[in-house]
DNA sequence: CAAAAATGTAAAGTATACATTACTTTTTGT
DNA sequence: ACAAAAAGTAATGTATACTTTACATTTTTG
């Protein structure tokens, strides 16, 4: 699973705390999705696409 | 977090075990998300948009 | 360049997604 | 009504998402 969170970020010049912060979870968490140590759950996906008004598949790629 | 996925399956005639084989998943899963017990994996909900050619947010819904 | 901030990473623990087995209840078809 | 199929459920086990603490490395800034 591949995933935009760190273009989003910089889009918006935020840090991995300030998004964790934002989406209520770990630093360590976005850092880990981010370096796609895992997955988020399908909750966390939403509240990311909500925070980024943008549709899920658009911030989260399977890939292949 | 809510789901449509018994509709989908009767607008197609499934069973919970032949939605379960498609998705490569057990017939409990599928039985469990569907009466709400658990939430799906972020890759589980991208097999079953794929499979049903939806978007995520169509066949998944955060409810509220 | 030095300090500070940000990022990367690791270990140990908790929560939850999912499997397997097995059984009960409900629905469907004849 | 009866049998068969489908759906519901429960227990136990495993995998993975996520937390917390802690520290090392990299990047940014004065």
């Amino acid at each position: 699973m591949k995933n935009k969170l760190k273009v989003l970020r910089a889009e918006r010049d935020w840090t991995q705390a300030q998004l964790a912060e934002a989406l209520d979870v770990s630093r360590q968490t976005i850092n880990a999705i981010e370096k796609g140590k895992f997955d988020p759950s399908l909750p966390l996906a939403f509240k990311a696409a909500r925070l980024f008004k943008l549709a899920i598949e658009d911030i989260f790629q399977d890939e292949v």
